[in-house]
DNA sequence: GCTTGCTAAAATGTCAGACATTTAATAGGC
DNA sequence: GCCTATTAAATGTCTGACATTTTAGCAAGC
């Protein structure tokens, strides 16, 4: 794959990263392929090799590429991606059309971890925890229509988040920016109707009343139906249908 | 915070930032303080400006430092540390003493989380994932006498390490780095007598047969027993008691 | 006295060019 | 045919100069 296609920018190393880490994420190499030289990246987006080895070293971080003196820079397989980085989740939600596969798997992540998540956030929220939860739903409720969906979906993005936060577990805070790739990619399938985003709401209402109130059993099972509903506006499963995604054998 | 405690350092850029990582982790210097200024470094170590960006670079990447022109370096927040990047595992993985705040938050993710993982492990498990469990469990076997304490450990990261992989989820996956650290931190606290390394095995060795034998309910209960072990060998709670690690409010 | 604005210093960021090192391919000798 | 030396091509490193950003200090003016 050559890097014709791609646009010229502006911008630091920083954007130039994104840019190429956003082309690595929607396939436009595939794993184990050669990556262009650094000369050429330094002709075709007119920038100086240190802007371009700067922008290759983000994207070694996040273990898209790998760089050997000699011979060249490969593309990683897409398992040893660093799904975690922040970077990496910034870069994802940016995209117009992820990869419905990536889609697929964050989500199932979230659907095994997040009622866990919910049932810590129970036991473990204080005031200042709740209150953040409570402002997120408010502004859901506010923004509940199809016009305002960009905002609607900031502030479910806030209502996770504020979850994960709540759980008082370092490692469970740091995965909250997992959410953004995964509850951006709502807006591409907005089949928002009023019914969908009404029933959305009260579900997330539940939880945020089962953590209030201290019931981590309950906050539990609220979460997963939240997670269900999403799976639905994702378009990961039918809307009628009652199973729910899972690794198969 | 000065550097002079810093012993000087052979090998490249990556030496030079998983020293000044671990001195980080290890908490040498306080969130908020400024760190040292390029030119200290580059004659305190005698390396080239090059090097020391480099390894800044890293140190920023893992979100353990802030830079600003102009400004300076300052060390971030311990809730802004990447926890889940794989640098950050293997530099927390080889501190002699980590610090045992990061120690208990990691273990009471591990104890949230890992239930579930072996549980997603019994319903996606292929041959080659429960080949991989077994053989890392015939390893334990083998190694289990104080004497082998190094190798046994390494073969109890592998166990685990192979479960996360038979969730056959990219991000599950991802997370077994954190094992790491976890699981390493057992050396310092040897307390392994002939007794506890063999309920240690028994309790693993359920895991394993739970996710042989495709049962979700069974291996989630079985890692949870394999836990609440570890906890008593990493010193997390005492012998006999039976309450959990939780975050309390 | 307080504010405003200019100036200088100090830190990180960037550039350009030469050179070092590693890797792989290639040509040559036996 | 195999082994070795050479060459080419890629990434890695060093150096010095310069750019940019931020902060602090100082001075002028209201």
């Amino acid at each position: 794959m050559s890097l014709d296609h791609l646009p010229r920018h502006q911008g630091g190393a920083d954007a130039l990263a994104r840019l190429l880490g956003q082309a690595l994420l929607a396939g436009s190499w595939q794993p184990g392929e050669v990556f262009p030289r650094e000369l050429d990246l330094c002709k075709h987006f007119e920038v100086s090799r240190n802007q371009v080895r700067n922008a290759l070293a983000s994207l070694t971080a996040t273990g898209l590429i790998e760089r050997t003196a000699g011979r060249g820079t490969r593309v990683c397989q897409i398992s040893d991606w660093h799904l975690l980085d922040p970077l990496m989740s910034e870069w994802l939600a940016g995209l117009e059309a992820p990869d419905p596969k990536l889609v697929r798997e964050i989500f199932a992540f979230r659907y095994s971890a997040e009622p866990v998540v919910a049932s810590l956030a129970a036991n473990a929220a204080v005031a200042a925890d709740i209150a953040a939860i409570e402002q997120a739903f408010d502004g859901m409720r506010i923004t509940a229509s199809a016009q305002q969906a960009a905002r609607h979906v900031e502030y479910d993005l806030a209502f996770h988040e504020a979850i994960y936060r709540a759980s008082h577990n370092l490692v469970w805070r740091q995965m909250g920016h997992l959410l953004r790739p995964s509850i951006m990619a709502l807006i591409q399938h907005s089949q928002h109707s009023v019914a969908t985003l009404d029933d959305s709401l009260v579900r997330h209402g539940r939880v945020l009343a089962a953590i209030r109130a201290g019931q981590p059993q309950a906050a539990e099972r609220a979460a997963r139906e939240v997670l269900k509903r999403t799976a639905i506006d994702l378009g990961i499963v039918a809307e009628a249908a009652d199973t729910l995604p899972s690794n198969e054998r």
